[in-house]
DNA sequence: CGCCGGAAGTTTGTTAAAGT
DNA sequence: ACTTTAACAAACTTCCGGCG
């Protein structure tokens, strides 16, 4: 258990490192800062790159103009998604996705009404499905499909807000974010057509068929240039789950869903729809969100990453995401006090924190109400705050939110994070303070960060307050935080704290990056 | 100078929660 | 229900010093 946080420190990062450069050997320090999101790049110097080693290729991305359009567009908010896929009109757009190669030659072009050809109809379609792992031991799995239809329902129903004629719209969503819509409701049209068995409750609590019906609306024509298979494809499954009768006489949640195993899509439905004369355009392989084994060291239900999945964007990057089999497992976070962790705890990532219920936010550094209090705070050895606060363990100034980029010398800039922490300091709550490792790993940084994922150290008070001013001349709130004594923390001293993560727990973190 | 490689800085894409 | 916010993660770009 005891170990000594300098080397740990060196160990965690040199392994860093080496895994960082296997990846991408010319030159790539994950860094991010990211403040200035969103700004157009003013310097493409495209002259210089001729010398350097054949840099990967980019897509050839969107005209600045296009860009700039899209940085005042909102995110997207995809959730989970049922399933991903290249859109066969995409195909051209992303010639380096690892998944483009899986793309036929022959693919249909969006603007094109999907083909209806019988050819390769029953021979090695993957089919898209969300590939459940048959052994996560538990009985969530038949929700997962439920949670599918209902979240293509609410996505259908948002690409078609977002696609009807209406003129009281403020702003126009752009192109890119439709396109990714249609993307998502084409796989989740695919997964209707050939992956599952209409149940009642797709009608009756999903309100399937009135979202299916969209297509029947005038107000679509935008949609019928862009993606006219979809409303085919809608049209068929209504007529294929009507005359189903919507499954009326199946049993409840038999296993006919879920009988999905981890060695792939397979055919699962090769019973009536496979074999359905025609087909549109779903002949394209698709690929699989697959959602870790119950059983895996890392991912499984034992795991430390037990709670969360991954997957890879169609740009090739892995992401992390909460596994929707364990939403409902998810720890409230808003909670004052320990929250049942001792200090000490470790996660891999900010999210596994947030599964756990130690911190409430992915990415954002603090949760509170600013009626109540702060109920926790990340400080992170390699944010951009890093150079805002004061770090001496038990005692600590944290920067407010948005400190860095107030430009004002006279007013800083107050959120309900903000608020939260005054309310904190006035009330006296308890603050959880967790620390993050951040991404890089630079050897000044102080070695009472943990060396990779993120720790809880304990409860925390913010005592004082006071004004900073930062290098744009911007003032900003900055809080005393100091460390209650042990016996309020569970007898954990902060000393026993830094032995945080071990050995052991950074070998599994190096293992989190293997996947499942 | 040309090249290399590490370090530092920038841009983009992303997910989930808060806000309206 | 939809939009905005937040900041991480990774890819990408630039800077810079050492070397032949």
């Amino acid at each position: 258990m005891k170990e000594q946080p300098e080397q740990n420190h060196k160990l965690g990062c040199d392994l860093h490192k080496r895994k960082h450069s296997l990846l991408s050997p010319t030159s790539s320090r994950g860094k991010m800062i990211s403040k200035n999101r969103g700004r157009t790049g003013t310097k493409n110097s495209s002259v210089k790159q001729k010398i350097r080693p054949a840099p990967k290729l980019k897509v050839p991305s969107e005209a600045v103009g296009a860009r700039l359009t899209n940085t005042s567009a909102p995110q997207v908010q995809t959730r989970v998604p049922v399933v991903d896929m290249e859109s066969p009109g995409e195909a051209s757009g992303h010639v380096l996705a690892p998944r483009a190669s899986n793309l036929p030659s022959n693919a249909t072009p969006t603007h094109l009404p999907s083909p209806v050809t019988d050819n390769d109809t029953n021979q090695d379609i993957e089919m898209t499905q969300p590939t459940v792992d048959a052994t996560p031991a538990d009985e969530n799995s038949a929700s997962v499909w439920a949670d599918s239809v209902e979240q293509g329902v609410k996505q259908l129903a948002r690409l078609y807000t977002m696609i009807k004629t209406d003129e009281k719209r403020t702003r126009e969503p752009s192109e890119k974010e439709v396109k990714r819509y249609i993307k998502y409701m084409r796989a989740f049209m695919l997964f209707l057509k050939h992956d599952v068995e209409p149940k009642p409750d797709f009608k009756d609590k999903y309100s399937l068929d009135k979202a299916l019906g969209f297509y029947l609306r005038p107000d679509i024509e935008p949609l019928k240039k862009v993606a006219p298979d979809l409303l085919l494809l809608a049209k068929e499954i209504l007529e294929q789950y009507d005359a189903e009768e919507w499954g009326k006489d199946f049993a409840d949640d038999g296993e006919e869903g879920i009988e999905t195993d981890d060695l792939g899509p397979a055919i699962a439905t090769s019973s009536k729809k496979g074999k359905q004369s025609h087909d549109t355009s779903s002949s394209d392989p698709t690929e699989v969100v697959r959602l870790p084994p119950g059983s895996h060291p890392i991912w499984g239900l034992e795991g430390i990453m037990h709670g969360l999945a991954r997957k890879t964007t169609e740009k090739g990057r892995t992401v992390l995401f909460l596994d929707p089999r364990y939403h409902n497992k998810k720890r409230n976070a808003k909670v004052f006090g320990h929250n049942d962790h001792t200090p000490g705890a470790w996660w891999p990532y900010q999210k596994a924190a947030l599964f756990h219920g130690a911190h409430g936010a992915p990415q954002a550094g603090i949760t509170g109400n600013p009626n109540l209090g702060t109920y926790s705070i990340v400080v992170s050895a390699t944010s951009v705050y890093r150079h805002l606060n004061e770090d001496k363990g038990t005692e600590l100034w944290y920067s407010a939110d948005k400190s860095v980029e107030n430009a004002d010398p006279l007013n800083p800039k107050i959120s309900n994070a903000t608020r939260s922490l005054e309310k904190a300091r006035k009330e006296g709550t308890p603050v959880r303070v967790l620390r993050h490792a951040g991404t890089t790993c630079d050897p000044r940084r102080s070695p009472i960060y943990p060396t990779v994922g993120i720790r809880y150290d304990g409860l925390y008070e913010v005592v004082a307050q006071k004004l900073g001013t930062n290098k744009n001349n911007g003032v900003f709130k900055r809080f005393k935080l100091v460390r209650l004594p042990d016996s309020m923390n569970a007898g954990v001293s902060w000393e026993e704290v830094q032995r945080y993560p071990t050995r052991e727990q950074r070998r599994q973190f190096d293992h989190t990056k293997d996947g499942y």
